[in-house]
DNA sequence: CACGCTCGTGTGGTCTAACCACACTCTAGG
DNA sequence: CCTAGAGTGTGGTTAGACCACACGAGCGTG
């Protein structure tokens, strides 16, 4: 086993067992080596890694703010990954979509109507409705909505992997605005979608809106020319 | 931004333009580090996040195996983050398992009958069949059965998703056959409910499949004694 | 000529020691 | 009492060294 992998095995042991929760800090660097018996260089090593998957923020200085603090991302982590993959090729971006709208559905037809988080959505949707809005702002508007409903659904796991679905393909779904033939027509029609799902779940008629999420985000790859596999 | 994430962000451009594809290998750390104007510690902390991720793969020595080549396994990645963040306690077991019988309901309706990937699933259930087998023998090809099935739905980035779910709760699911009243009248019905869902997708009905799944994974977690939300 | 051993070379793996930038905290001076 | 400065501890980065490993070329022996 190599040296890192021994203090990622430690610190998530004591994740395991509680020693270390979220909000808690990590020893020192410094510490943590000579306690593991290990050089500094792969305690890094480790909490690069533990960063890298949402699990711990690294700030310098002093302060709350400062050292290694656990948190929980794992949107970050999924996000990343699957972006890697997609950049590998070998995560075709038909497969998110059809995912994606696997899991909306599901999170549509399962979303608590009383939901605090459908508030959110409801403001989100006045956000939308300025005209001649930047398509990027559009966009990350749209985001939050589409992550506002799956949270309604209250299933973390979910809400994590269509997150980090969304973030993985953000850069792709920025370029695809350029294949449509009408930006404004495009986001019009968006935002009567969007508020017929949102008042489908209000309605507590669950098969409706999730029939409507797959509609809108099939519609509107399909409208920017992603082909279906 | 930190150097090593510069290191990363080149890796990944030299990807997204295919420069760089899977099977392909990565300049040695110490002329990365050259061409890069940075030391090899911050090309070495990128290297490891890109390990962490699924994307390359390290081996020391010279040859075939040797040297930083790209891989793409995207469950390794999703599998290590989804597990990390159980340990943290903020993804609960039972939104990991509702999401499984999500994933694998939806790659049960969705199983082209006649793919090359139910043959292998049908060899796994004859090895399956030999009584007495040990508890983390039975448990490791019932987890390369359900793979098999969500392979042959045809869709990357669901199979990646359950496998991870799967890799996520492994120790866990371990654990949990203690709680089982009777181990060997629990995998003989695991075996038959096997069965039949291989038989409903190659008669190509989709929807009992996906029910049957869904009974056969909540029914097992629910004798285990893992509460549903 | 054919076989087998040894040594050279290049790879990742690990460690040490030093310095930097940063942000808070204490303290001395106004 | 307030403020400016030194002090302290944090992660960020670097250079340089050494190790274990695995292949392959070259040499020696049969």
């Amino acid at each position: 086993m190599r040296t890192h992998q021994l203090v990622l095995h430690w610190i998530e042991g004591q994740l395991s067992e509680g020693k270390l929760a979220v909000g808690g800090r990590l020893p020192a660097e410094r510490t943590l080596a000579e306690q593991l018996q290990v050089s500094r260089t792969s305690v890094r090593e480790a909490i690069r890694i533990l960063e890298a998957m949402g699990v711990v923020r690294a700030g310098v200085g002093s302060g709350p703010e400062a050292g290694t603090v656990v948190i929980s991302d794992p949107t970050a982590a999924l996000g990343s990954a699957l972006r890697l993959h997609v950049a590998t090729q070998h995560l075709p971006v038909s497969d998110i979509v059809q995912t994606r709208v696997l899991l909306e559905s599901w999170a549509a037809s399962h979303a608590h109507p009383d939901s605090p988080e459908l508030t959110g959505a409801a403001r989100l949707l006045e956000e939308m409705d300025v005209d001649g809005m930047a398509v990027d702002d559009f966009l990350a508007l749209d985001v939050r909505f589409h992550l506002a409903l799956a949270d309604a659904a209250g299933n973390a796991v979910v809400s994590a992997m269509m997150g980090s679905l969304r973030e993985s393909i953000t850069g792709y779904a920025s370029q695809l605005t350029g294949n449509l033939p009408d930006w404004d027509a495009t986001a019009k029609r968006l935002r009567t979608e969007h508020r017929e799902i949102l008042e489908a779940i209000r309605n507590n008629d669950g098969e409706r809106a999730a029939k409507l999420v797959a509609a809108h985000i099939e519609g509107y790859y399909r409208e920017a020319g992603v082909r279906r596999s």
